[in-house]
DNA sequence: TTCAACTCCGACCGATTTGATAGGAATTGA
DNA sequence: TCAATTCCTATCAAATCGGTCGGAGTTGAA
């Protein structure tokens, strides 16, 4: 149930975009990924799927580069991520029954579905513009909004001086 | 996003063993094997996690097998799932916040908290009592319980004529 | 009018993950 | 004593995935 590194390349693109582009200048990939320490040629194949959905708008040419298609509040993150890996489906006979060898009478389906939509629900309610807002960024756990504490906003202060996304040795981009 | 095939054979396992020992007899993993098409073998290697969970509870030895280590309405799907492939998360730095090379501003990771953290209380939610309603079987989505009807208490007598879940050809056990 | 910076496209490759098999020790009822 | 079982580790095979590459087409600027 992982969610797959083109996905959160995707994500992490759009929000970049959202962020450098301020609804009209073009973003060239080649600034998202001096941005963002992901590789160009693969933000490349991701803009693809993104821009024939509708979410991304590319012009090509010099200075050419990413807009936005839509304004971010517009945008779910649902979108983004059906674009670049399709339809959500946890398994695949939630969206193909035929491709599993029970028929009708199989006890797992209904939990699949269920919880399938209920995913899918949650990911159609996000937008790009609920991921840009400050208070989104730290909450941890609960999974229900919560204040800015004063803590969070003094930490806040560092802001990033393209170190920001810069590698620290171990790990990847989460 | 998708759940791997260890988790729901182990997801259909635990059906197949609290369907067939009705609380107290033995379960033998062949036989399973048998009613599920899904290799004995593998399912060894799942049923051990199962039982470490104190999930299942084993007897070796001739006649021994599996039985739940706790009545069926007091497994949840989301400890069956947490015991084969540790706690969910759809991304590293759910559970592991270093692991990310971006350490506090990532626009992102209060999303995959969130989502998280909400997909986990959907699986806790569902017991494996559930899953054995009828009626919980064919219904399509609203992601809401529903009450037993009289229907189902009555052909929940009936039991497992052998082919039900034999391979058709084409296609996988989803 | 040339050139450099872009998008756009398809093919391919290497690594990691995952599904599955195998051998065998330990246990236990018949 | 034997056969059926759990239990444990190691290994193999296949599928998926992250990422690269070469290159064609487009376009603004020098």
């Amino acid at each position: 149930m992982k969610l797959s590194k083109g996905v959160r390349y995707a994500l992490r693109m759009m929000v970049d975009i959202a962020k450098e582009s301020d609804g009209t200048n073009r973003v060239a990939l080649s600034q998202v990924a001096r941005h963002t320490c992901m590789p160009r040629r693969y933000l490349e194949q991701l803009a693809i799927p993104l821009r024939r959905a509708s979410l991304l708008a590319g012009t090509t040419g010099r200075r050419g580069g990413y807009v936005l298609a839509r304004p971010a509040q517009d945008i779910s993150v649902g979108e983004i991520i059906e674009s670049v890996v399709g339809r959500l489906s946890i398994t695949n006979c939630v969206l193909d029954p035929a491709s599993c060898t029970l028929a009708d009478g199989c006890e797992c389906r209904g939990l699949y579905q269920r919880v399938n939509t209920e995913i899918a629900k949650l990911f159609d309610r996000i937008t790009l513009a609920d991921l840009l807002r400050e208070d989104w960024v730290q909450s941890a756990g609960t999974g229900r909004r919560r204040r800015r504490t004063p803590a969070a906003s003094l930490r806040a202060g560092r802001g990033f001086p393209a170190e920001r996304h810069a590698p620290s040795g171990k790990g990847s981009l989460c």
